[in-house]
DNA sequence: CTGAAAGCGCTTACAG
DNA sequence: CTGAAAGCGCTTACAG
């Protein structure tokens, strides 16, 4: 690789000037410029961005760490923030933590050593996790992850997702709305069904279970038995909703006349399933592309302010 | 963050004594490796990458491109590779590259002015773009791509793959075997299956269509008038096998009894659906895992070779 | 508008 | 076994 002192030399200028002229200094002849660009050009010179990072700017590179990047869901977020970082043509590195303690033990010490310049945090922290990132000084935005000390988020609301699906259900018709989620999980999901069908007259259950497809099978082969009238069922996943589907028309239900099924997640999964599957979907891909955003403008000592991004009804087949 | 300056200062060293310490020169007595030692974890000392990688031993960070991050197929290679980099504690830098173009005019360049030490190169390239990698000079191993230049591979064979399944899907009693696959993919599959009918009194019919399970769909739908006595279809996605599944059991073809269906995949979405599709899987996480492995290697000076990791047959519902 | 110099935090010959 | 010094490739006050 050509080096700067290359670059100045083939330029007739100095080092320094070479550098300045290449960082678009406003302090430097049009003239300049122009010959030292095409001296870099013709070397194909590309600024060393360790050299770079050292002698202060940093290297700009922004660390993406989300719990799995095999998941179909976080690979989507990553998705966003990746392709925002591209953009910027800053690098990106990819960190997995699947929990809190290895996400501040491991993942935060390694991403400070490597002198990544920000972080987008696609994954669930804990307040003391969100804490003892904005302690550490490095500039963080939250992705999908609810904020709960300084750090500024983007993400979208399951308490308004939930409370629009149940709604809708209720709304089709249902008299009953099954809500099924994952033990642990947030609450806010609960209190959004509950609160649609206030003075309703619908009910409302809650069933848990693993997010996976077997563990929404095994919920919807019991469920089978005990479904009385229209019957409308929120999953929190779209493995669970598949799981619980599946099910429900193995054991003769039909979907959607008999049991309504909506989403509240969107990924591959809801479109590669017969009937498709009606989601509220949470705009990932935005989410991870615009924190990603927002971080670089926080780097750059910008004020950054948390968002809320809406999610978006698609009705597919298994709702009415 | 704690320099090394200060680390020495505290264990009362000179800073290259305390940087050989650390790095576990054999030069170094173990009294002073220790003291080095405590004084760093006082300190919470990390070394900074920068520095080292300009000081002559590299960040060590590996690239990781990947055609697509948002798919659910090439997420899993990334997953296994990422992986392996974590263990190795180095950091990784991701990149998405799409096409050739793309991959050679922007992503080249920049994993080589950031600074990495090497790429674990997950997506297909074509010949050419192999070899102006390795004319690059940037240690890269290719992970689900086949070698056609210099550079190492693991990968899967496409060949095998599509001779296995066709021959199961014949032994249990396929009289004709339809491969569907995408334009324009390698010809391994075709041939794999040719070879697995010869003889057999078998015939094959191939059918091609894009990626996805809307086209999966569209040509389950058409082939529905055609089945004349048992099939057996091979998809090379899983998307598309869905939609072939989805679109024959609408059209009252019964799978498998009348028709099974193979996939050569084996994603998310295998296991999501009802009847769950069989699939011969590629082995993608540990792909990315090794190629990782590999590329630490090759980065180090070790000569590594190509290697071919073998699939297996997960039976499923799809098929009998 | 341009140049000479210092410095970022490490590693590694070179002495001792 | 340890230290003093040079150097990696940049950026950026400081002079001029």
């Amino acid at each position: 690789m050509a080096t700067l002192k290359e670059v100045a030399k083939l330029a007739g200028v100095n080092i320094s000037t070479a550098s300045r002229a290449l960082n678009d200094s406003p302090s430097i002849s049009a003239a300049t410029k122009v010959r030292v660009r095409q001296a870099a050009e013709e070397l194909g010179y590309r600024p060393n961005l360790s050299a770079r990072a050292l002698s202060g700017k940093g290297t700009g590179a922004i660390a993406l760490v989300v719990s799995d990047i095999m998941s179909p869901v976080w690979n989507i977020l990553a998705g966003g923030a990746c392709d925002a970082a591209s953009a910027a043509s800053v690098p990106a590195l990819l960190y997995c933590a699947e929990t809190d303690a290895d996400y501040l033990d491991r993942v935060l010490p390694e991403m400070i050593s490597t002198g990544a310049a920000g972080a987008v945090l696609g994954l669930h922290l804990s307040e003391e996790a969100q804490r003892k990132t904005e302690a550490s000084g490095l500039p963080a935005v939250l992705a999908e992850c609810f904020p709960l000390a300084g750090l500024p988020a983007v993400y979208s609301s399951r308490y308004d997702a939930a409370r629009e699906a149940a709604a809708y259900l209720q709304q089709k018709g249902a008299k009953t709305v099954v809500l099924v989620t994952v033990p642990g999980f947030d609450m806010a999901y609960n209190k959004g069904c509950a609160d649609a069908l206030k003075d309703t007259g619908a009910r409302l259950r809650v069933l848990t279970g693993p997010n996976t497809y077997q563990a929404g099978f095994a919920l919807g082969y019991s469920l089978a038995d005990e479904l009385y009238g229209p019957t409308g069922i929120v999953a929190v996943c779209d493995g669970q909703a598949l799981g619980v589907q599946h099910a429900l028309q193995n054991r003769g239900v039909r979907v959607p006349q008999d049991c309504a099924i909506l989403s509240l997640e969107d990924s591959v999964l809801a479109t590669a399933t017969y009937p498709g599957l009606t989601t509220m979907s949470k705009p990932l891909y935005r989410i991870g592309a615009k924190a990603a955003e927002k971080l670089l403008l926080k780097i750059k000592g910008q004020p950054v302010e948390s968002e809320c991004l809406r999610h978006t009804l698609t009705v597919r087949k298994s709702t009415l």
